[in-house]
DNA sequence: GCATTTTGTCATACC
DNA sequence: CAGGTATGACAAAAT
C-alpha cells in the first residue's frame, strides 16, 4: 500500500506535471469530483479518519489548493497554491515556453535525468553557467516556486526515462486510478512539497518490500498517464481514459508521447511548441524574424548567461519577457504592444521586442536564467542604466546645451514644444549621467517597476486568467469550508446561525457516514431548527434522550477519571460518537472521511478510545456532576427551550453553574471558532485583493508602456518631420537656417514658426518650471 | 523533549 | 439587564 502510495506520489503526479509542462491538459479538478473511497483508504491508510492531523492534512491537500480553515498553514498553502496554478497554467497551454524550458534548463544540473535523456526530446542543451543563475539569492516567493518545481522535476528524471513495460494492462489501470485518487487526497500539493514528500519517503522506506521496482513503475504509471492523457489531448479534457491498446502502447516511448502530444494538442500559437532545443531553433526562425536576429537573440541564450548583456538584449529580454506577459493575458493585447511596423526606426533603433517570436527567444533566455527575478536582481544595475542608453539611442540631440551640430538641431526644443516641459527640462537640465531623456526617466521607472511585476508574476505563477479561474475556484473553496463569503456582512449573517451554513453545505458536499446516520436521529431528536451542527451530534442526544442511570453516572466517573475505562463499555461505543461542540463535528464531517468500511474496519475499541479522548472537558465534569442532559442541548438549544429543560429537572445550584458555565463556554467555543475561520477567510480574502491589486499594476504597467511606446513613436515621428521641414526652410538669402540658432516652435493655434533659439530656450525653461513647481 | 500549531477558555467589549 | 457574540490573550492539547 505505502509502496504504492509512494509511487503514486512520486512518479505518476511527477510524471503528470512533466505532461503538464508539454501542455497536455491535466485537469485536476476531474479527478477531484471523483471520488474513490477504497483507494483513498489504500493511499491514507485505515487509521487516517480518526487522527486529527492526518484530517487536517487531508482537508489541507484534498484539492490540491484547498486549505482548512483552522489550518493556517498559509505558507504551505499558498506554495501549493501557487504550483498548482502554474501547472494549471500549464494545462491550459497559455504556459510561456520559458518555463518549460527554464524547469528543464534547471534539471539538467541536478544531475541528473532529463538531461541525460535524449529520448525524452526535452532537455535543453542547458550550460552549466545558466544554472548558476538559478542561484540562492532569488527573491523569497520565487525562489520557493523554483525550487519546488525544480524539485518536482528532480523526481520528474526519475520518472522521465523511458520504460521497459513489463505491467499488465490492469496494473496500469490501477495505478492510473490510484494516481487519480492520491490527487483526489491531495497529494498533488504534497508531492510539490518536497520536505513532505522526503519525509513521506522515509517512512514508506520502511515499509516499502522492496522488491518492486520504483522506476519501472513510476515510468509504467507515467506511460500510463500519457497515454490516457494523449486522449485528453484530443478532447480537451484530462480524465484518464480507458486505455484502447493493449501491450503496444504500452512499450510508448515517452519520445513518441510527446510526438503525439505535439500532433494532438493545439498549441495555438505555439503550434510548433518545440520538443527540444533544436525544434525551438527551427521553429523560431519560420516567424516573421530574421534569421540573423534570431541568432543573435538565441545564441546568448543557448549559450549560457555570458556576463556582457549589451544593453540592447537587455531591453529585449525585458520588452518580450513583458510581451509574454501581455500573451498571457490576452494575445490580441500583445499585438497591440508590438504593432509597430516593421521598418519603425524605433523598434529597429532599439532593438525593441521584434513582432511575434521572440517570446520564444526570451522565453527560453528567461528560462536559461532561471527566473526573471534573478534576471533583474543580476542585471538590475545594467538595467537602471538602460534607460540612459535607450534615450540618448532615442535622442541622439538630448544635450541641448551643445548646439553642435552633431546633435540633429531643433530636437531638444522641438522635444521640449511637443511633450511636456517639465519633461524637457529633466532632459535639459539634469543631462548629466544619469537620467537624460524624460522618456528615459519614465522608462527606467517602467522597468523597474516591471521589474517587480516580473518578480510578483513570476512568483504568483500569474496569468490574469487563470488567476480569475483560480479566483473562481477559490471562491467555491471558500465557501465551501468557510462559511463566509468574501463580504463581512455576508459574513456575520452566515455565522449567525450558528454555523449553519459551513457545516450544512460542508455535511452536504461530503455526506459521510457519520452525518446520515446522525441525520435520521437528528430528526427525531426534533432539535428544530437548531444549527446542522447538532445533526452530528445527535448521537449523544440520543443518548441523553434515551435518559440518564445511576449506573451510567458511575461509569461516566469512571471514564472521567481513567477514560480508557470508558471504551470496555459496549453501550458507550456508540455514545458520545462525537462528543465535542459545534464547530469540530462539522469539521468532522466535511472533511474527509474515509468510507464507512474504514470506519467499521476500525476496531472498536479504538473507536471508543478516540471517542472518549474526544469528550472535552466539560462533558466529563458534565458527567461527573451527573448532568441529566447533554451538553450539546445545553450549548445548543435556545435559552427558552433551555430554561425549560432546566425546570424539568431538579438541580443541585452546583449543578446549574455547571450547566450555564458549560452553556457559556461552549458558545465562546463556537464563537472562537468561528473568529478564527473568521479571520482566515479575512486573510484569504486579502490575498485574494493583493493578487487582484496585483493583476491591475500589472496590466497598468503593460499599459503604461504601451503607451511609452507609442509615445516614443510619436516623438521620433515627429523628429523627423521637424527636420524635414526645418531642412527645408531658407531663409531670405535661400540659405538654410543654422539649426543651432533657430527653432521649430509649434503655437497653441496648430501653427509653427520659426524663432531664434535663445528665445525658444528661454520659452521652454519658463514653461518647464512650472510643472516641477507643481511637482513639489 | 522541544517547537509549533490548534483548540479551548477567560476576560472584556459590544450588541 | 440578560443573553449572546466577537475577539485578544493565554494556556493546554495536539502535532
Amino acid at each position: 500500500m505505502l509502496s504504492l502510495k509512494k509511487y503514486l506520489t512520486e512518479g505518476l503526479l511527477q510524471f503528470t506535471i512533466l505532461l503538464s509542462l508539454i501542455g497536455v491538459r491535466v485537469d485536476v479538478d476531474t479527478y477531484l469530483t471523483s471520488q474513490l473511497p477504497p483507494l483513498r483508504e489504500i493511499i491514507l491508510g485505515p487509521s487516517s479518519a480518526y487522527t486529527q492531523t492526518q484530517f487536517h492534512n487531508l482537508r489541507n491537500t484534498l484539492d490540491g489548493y484547498g486549505i482548512h480553515p483552522k489550518s493556517i498553514d498559509l505558507d504551505n498553502y499558498f506554495t501549493a497554491r501557487r504550483l498548482l496554478s502554474q501547472v494549471r497554467a500549464l494545462d491550459r497551454f497559455q504556459v510561456p515556453t520559458t518555463e518549460v524550458n527554464a524547469w528543464l534548463v534547471h534539471r539538467d544540473p541536478e544531475g541528473s535525468v532529463s538531461g541525460s535523456q535524449p529520448s525524452s526530446g526535452l532537455a535543453l542543451e542547458s550550460s552549466s553557467g545558466l544554472q548558476d543563475v538559478t542561484g540562492p539569492d532569488n527573491g523569497v516567493r520565487e525562489s520557493e516556486t523554483e525550487q519546488g518545481f525544480s524539485e518536482d522535476l528532480e523526481d520528474l528524471g526519475a520518472v522521465a526515462p523511458p520504460v521497459s513495460g513489463d505491467l499488465t494492462k490492469e496494473d496500469i489501470d490501477l495505478i492510473d486510478i490510484l494516481w487519480r485518487q492520491d490527487i483526489d487526497l491531495g497529494a498533488g500539493r504534497e508531492v510539490f512539497d518536497y520536505s513532505h514528500r522526503q519525509k513521506e519517503q522515509d517512512v514508506d522506506k520502511e515499509l516499502r518490500d522492496g522488491g518492486e521496482q520504483e522506476d519501472t513503475w513510476a515510468g509504467e504509471g507515467a506511460e500510463a498517464l500519457a497515454r490516457s492523457l494523449l486522449v485528453d489531448g484530443e478532447t480537451g479534457e484530462s480524465f484518464p481514459a480507458q486505455v484502447p491498446g493493449g501491450e503496444d502502447q504500452t512499450a510508448l516511448s515517452l519520445e513518441e508521447c510527446l510526438r503525439l502530444l505535439e500532433a494532438t494538442c493545439p498549441f495555438g500559437e505555439n503550434a510548433e511548441f518545440p520538443a527540444d532545443i533544436s525544434s525551438i531553433t527551427e521553429a523560431v526562425p519560420s516567424e516573421s524574424e530574421p534569421p540573423a536576429l534570431q541568432n543573435n537573440l538565441l545564441s546568448p541564450l543557448l549559450t549560457g548567461t555570458e556576463s556582457p548583456f549589451d544593453l540592447e538584449q537587455q531591453w529585449q529580454d525585458l520588452m518580450s519577457i513583458m510581451e509574454m506577459q501581455a500573451m498571457e493575458v490576452n494575445t490580441s493585447a500583445s499585438e497591440v504592444l508590438y504593432s509597430s511596423p516593421p521598418g519603425d526606426p524605433l523598434s529597429t533603433n532599439y532593438s525593441l521586442a521584434p513582432n511575434t517570436p521572440i517570446n520564444q527567444n526570451v522565453s527560453l533566455h528567461q528560462a536559461s536564467l532561471g527566473g526573471c527575478s534573478q534576471d533583474f536582481s543580476l542585471f538590475s544595475p545594467e538595467v537602471e542604466s538602460l534607460p540612459v542608453g535607450s534615450s540618448a539611442t532615442l535622442l541622439p540631440l538630448v544635450p541641448s546645451s551643445s548646439t553642435s551640430l552633431n546633435s540633429t538641431f531643433g530636437s531638444t526644443n522641438l522635444a521640449g514644444l511637443f511633450f511636456p516641459p517639465q519633461l524637457n527640462g529633466t532632459a535639459n537640465d539634469t543631462t548629466g549621467p544619469e537620467l537624460p531623456d524624460p522618456l528615459g526617466g519614465l522608462l527606467d521607472e517602467a522597468m523597474l517597476d516591471e521589474i517587480s511585476l516580473m518578480d510578483l508574476a513570476i512568483e504568483e505563477g500569474f496569468n490574469p486568467v487563470q488567476a480569475s479561474q483560480l479566483e473562481e475556484e477559490f471562491d467555491s473553496d471558500s465557501g465551501l469550508s468557510l462559511d463566509s463569503s468574501h463580504s463581512p456582512s455576508s459574513l456575520s449573517s452566515s455565522e449567525g446561525s450558528s454555523s449553519s451554513s459551513s457545516s450544512s453545505s460542508s455535511s452536504s458536499s461530503s455526506s459521510s457516514s457519520a452525518s446520515s446516520s446522525a441525520s435520521s436521529s437528528f430528526s427525531e431528536e426534533g432539535a428544530v431548527g437548531y444549527s446542522s451542527d447538532s445533526e452530528t451530534l445527535d448521537l449523544e442526544e440520543a443518548e441523553g434522550a434515551v435518559g440518564y442511570q445511576p449506573e451510567y453516572s458511575k461509569f461516566c466517573r469512571m471514564s472521567y477519571q481513567d477514560p480508557s475505562q470508558l471504551s470496555c463499555l459496549p453501550y458507550l461505543e456508540h455514545v458520545g460518537h462525537n462528543h465535542t461542540y459545534n464547530m469540530a463535528p462539522s469539521a468532522l464531517d466535511s472533511a474527509d472521511l474515509p468510507p464507512p468500511s474504514a470506519l467499521k474496519k476500525g476496531s472498536k475499541e479504538k473507536q471508543a478510545d478516540f471517542l472518549d479522548k474526544q469528550m472535552s472537558r466539560d462533558e466529563h465534569r458534565a458527567r461527573a456532576m451527573k448532568i441529566p442532559f447533554t451538553n450539546d442541548k445545553i450549548i445548543n438549544l435556545p435559552v427558552e427551550e433551555f430554561n425549560e429543560l432546566l425546570s424539568k429537572y431538579q438541580l443541585s445550584e452546583a449543578q446549574l453553574s455547571l450547566i450555564r458555565d458549560i452553556r457559556r463556554r461552549g458558545k465562546n467555543k463556537m464563537a472562537a471558532q468561528n473568529c478564527r475561520k473568521r479571520k482566515l477567510d479575512t486573510i484569504l480574502n486579502l490575498e485574494r485583493d493583493v493578487e487582484d491589486l496585483q493583476r491591475d499594476k500589472a496590466r497598468l504597467l503593460r499599459e503604461k508602456v504601451e503607451f511609452l511606446r507609442s509615445l516614443r513613436q510619436m516623438k521620433q515621428k515627429v523628429q523627423s518631420l521637424y527636420q524635414e521641414v526645418f531642412g527645408r526652410l531658407r531663409d531670405e538669402n535661400g540659405r538654410p537656417y543654422s539649426p543651432s540658432q533657430y527653432a521649430l516652435q509649434y503655437a497653441g493655434d496648430g501653427s509653427v514658426l520659426l524663432i531664434p533659439r535663445t528665445m525658444a530656450d528661454q520659452q521652454a525653461r519658463r514653461q518647464e518650471r512650472k510643472p516641477k513647481d507643481r511637482r513639489k
